[in-house]
DNA sequence: GATGAACCCTCCAGCTAGTGGAGAGTCAAG
DNA sequence: CTTGACTCTCCACTAGCTGGAGGGTTCATC
């Protein structure tokens, strides 16, 4: 069996998860992910597995949870069972929260649709940005 | 006219706007929302209006968008015009990515079901804490 | 084995978006 | 005028990264 394709290294993880190799190596250090091991010069190595964590990591970040919370959450379902109510308790409010963010983003889309809608008549000739 | 209605302090449009002083008085410092003058003992005083505008910091924030774009958008929303070519277009590439973060907020409130449902024997005793 | 490009390491500084607290002044009702 | 709630500025600190310096590792190629 050839086990050399089931690690990779850091770059790899950060290429097929879209992300910066140096938030890889926070989120490693923060204890976020596992490493599985190094190599002999010091690599971290992954499970390809991580891609789809980090994927997740995202998410909720993007849904606004610390990263000591999206840990927790990670460990237990790594688990695959979880050991206090606290964190089932949390979770179905984080249900709820994204129940109401999505809400908020559709308002928020039509709040951005009516202010274009009012920009008919556009120059085009400043330098604001906006990103 | 009763003119003394027309203003609020930083406490009041805190409460309605449900932030906190400081965050206000960070965003007013930063040039996001506009002060109505000081009092004569230096309090700021704010139009009404403003808590709508903080209730659009907080969706646009909660989307991911920096202040210095949040800023650049209320200043072109207040003038009722948009100046410029980058930030029309830049606001098409939010209304885009509003979208694809409801479908990514739908897909994770489905990861986290699925997650939840495989933990039905829960012990109740960690004293681990998702939030 | 030597070389070179690509990759990775640690450490440290800096950034954004706030938050907390100290110490002092302001406002308005009584 | 007093009192208590409110606000001020200033400074330090936090989370979650990001950038850069200086240096080591990996690996294909010579």
């Amino acid at each position: 069996m050839d086990g050399s394709s089931e690690w990779i290294r850091i770059g790899a993880a950060a290429q097929r998860a879209g992300m910066s190799v140096k938030t890889i190596r926070f989120y490693s250090d923060e204890g976020l992910i596992p490493t599985a091991g190094r190599t002999k010069g010091g690599y971290r190595l992954y499970h390809q597995q991580v891609v789809e964590e980090l994927h997740l990591i995202q998410n909720l970040r993007g849904l606004g949870l610390p990263l000591i919370t999206i840990g927790n959450y990670l460990a237990a379902k790594r688990q695959g069972a979880c050991h206090c109510k606290e964190l089932k308790q949390s979770m179905r409010e984080q249900q709820q929260a994204i129940h109401q963010k999505i809400a908020a983003l559709q308002k928020l889309q039509q709040e951005l649709s009516e202010t274009m809608e009012g920009w008919v008549n556009c120059g085009g000739r400043s330098g604001a940005k906006l990103t």
